[in-house]
DNA sequence: GCAAAAGTGTTGCGAGTACACCCATGT
DNA sequence: ACATGGGTGTACTCGCAACACTTTTGC
C-alpha cells in the first residue's frame, strides 16, 4: 500500500460456480467458449470487473450476461492468481459459489454459443484454465457450510419440506443420511417456522437470521466430511 | 473471460494480518502509514503484486519488504474489492492470514516509521481502509479453522508441550478450557508424536499431515464459537 | 368413489458415546 | 510445572422402528 513506483498491469475477473438442483441431483452451469484460448472447451461463466463495480455485482452481471441467469445467490469463496493461469496475460479470478433455486431459462449469446447443466459427478473431463480447479474448492467448500449457515436454502423455493431439505444435504454432501436424525438436527437448529399459506409440511426459513445462528449439530456429518 | 473490450483498470494488492504469540497473548503485527491516505494512521502490512507472481509471494514479500519478517505461513482468506475502500484508485486487496512461531526481528525502513505489535483485544480505533474489517474477518477465520487444521501450530515452535497448543487456543477463543478435556482432545486426534531430540513433555506434529487428518472434536469448543 | 400406496413429519427407545469435573500419580 | 490416567455422572447422539397423518395413485 505504500509502493509509489510502477507495478504490474494485472486484470481482475471474476468467476462463478453455479450451483442447481436440476432433476433431483446438483448440477453447475458451464458455457462453451467462443475463442481462444481453450476455444471449445467448456468454462465457468465469468470476466472481467468493471469500473467502480463490486465484485459481487460483476459476479452477477457476467453471469446475466452470459447465461441469462440472474436473482442468485452470491458468496466469494477463493482467489485465484497463479501466474500462467491465463496464457494471455497474467489475471486473478476472483471466484464465486452460485446458487439458485430451480433451473432458470438459459439464454445464448453471440459469445457463448452452448450454456448447460453438467452433473457434478460428470463434468467434462478438460475444462478450460485452472477451472477444475475452482469447481472442485467450490464444492467443498460448499460442504464445509453446511453445519453452520443457511446456504443449502438457496437451493430450494421459499417454501419446503424438511424431505427437501434431506435431499439437497445428501446431495451435496454425496452420501446418505438417516432422514429421522436429520429431522431432528433440523427442527433443533430452531430456524424453521410452518409455511404460512401452504398446506402441511410446508416450512420457511425464519426472516433476518444473522450469522451464526444456524448450528446443524449432526456428529457423523463431520465424520463423514473429513 | 470472453470479454474483448476495454475494461476498467484495478490495481491487485495483497495484505497480511500477521498473528504472533508476543508476552503471551496473541498480537497481530501494525505499520504507520508515512504517505496520504490515512498517513499516520496504523494499518496492515501489504502492497502491489508484481509481474509474473503469486499471491502467497506477494504477500510473503511486501510482509519482508515492510516488516523484514519473512519464514512465516501465509494462507489466503478473502478478497475485498469494494468500490470506494481505497480512495486513491479502484483496488482489490487480497487478504492472507499470517503465522508466525516467534516474534521476529523488526526493522522499519523508509516507507514504514513504525512497525509494531497490537494486542488483538487492543487494536487502534481507527486504522487505514478498511483495516478493521479485514483483521476481524481474519480472526475469526482463523476461530473457525481450529477444529479441522493444524493452524495454530503455526504460532507455536516446533516442539512444544500440550499446555503451550492449550494457551494457545484459549487466546484465539478468547476463552478458557477446561485442560484435561483439551490434552484428551488433542491427543485422540493421533497427529501428535513425542519430539526426538528434547526433554521430556515435548511434542512436535506428525510430518506430512494430509489435509482433513486433523479433527479437535470438541463439542463446548464449538459452542463458544459460535 | 374407495382403497391401497406413497410421502411426510413425529415420537420412543436403547446402546453407545462425549463431555465436564475432580483428583491422584509420576516425572 | 507438566503429562497422564481413573472415575463418575450427566447429557447427548444416532440409528432403528413404529406411528399418525396427508396426498397421490390405481382400480
Amino acid at each position: 500500500m505504500t509502493n509509489h513506483t510502477t507495478h504490474a498491469t494485472i486484470s481482475v475477473t471474476v468467476d462463478v460456480v453455479l450451483f442447481c438442483m436440476y432433476n433431483t441431483t446438483l448440477h453447475i452451469l458451464l458455457i462453451e467458449r467462443k475463442y481462444p484460448p481453450y476455444a471449445g472447451a467448456w468454462a465457468i461463466p465469468g470476466g472481467f470487473v468493471d469500473a467502480d463495480e463490486s465484485l459481487a455485482h460483476a459476479a452477477r452481471r457476467e453471469l446475466f450476461e452470459e447465461t441469462n441467469v440472474s436473482d442468485v445467490y452470491i458468496e466469494q469463496f477463493y482467489t485465484f492468481g497463479d501466474p500462467g493461469r491465463d496464457p494471455r496475460r497474467q489475471s486473478v479470478s476472483v471466484a464465486h459459489i452460485g446458487l439458485c433455486r430451480t433451473p432458470p431459462q438459459l439464454a445464448t449469446s453471440d459469445e457463448t454459443p452452448q450454456v448447460q447443466w453438467h452433473p457434478l459427478t460428470q463434468l467434462p473431463p478438460v475444462l478450460a484454465f485452472d477451472h477444475h480447479q475452482i469447481i472442485a474448492m467450490a464444492w467443498s467448500r460448499l460442504q464445509a457450510q453446511l453445519e453452520s449457515t443457511t446456504i443449502a436454502f438457496e437451493l430450494l423455493p421459499t417454501q419446503f419440506t424438511i424431505a427437501d431439505v434431506h435431499h439437497v444435504y445428501q446431495q451435496i454432501l454425496g452420501e446418505s443420511l438417516d432422514f429421522a436424525t436429520f429431522q431432528r438436527a433440523l427442527t433443533a437448529t430452531g430456524t424453521l417456522i410452518p409455511a404460512p399459506d401452504q398446506t402441511q409440511h410446508h416450512f420457511c426459513l425464519k426472516p433476518d437470521l444473522g450469522a451464526g445462528q444456524f448450528i446443524f449439530r449432526w456428529r457423523d456429518a463431520r465424520h463423514a466430511i473429513a
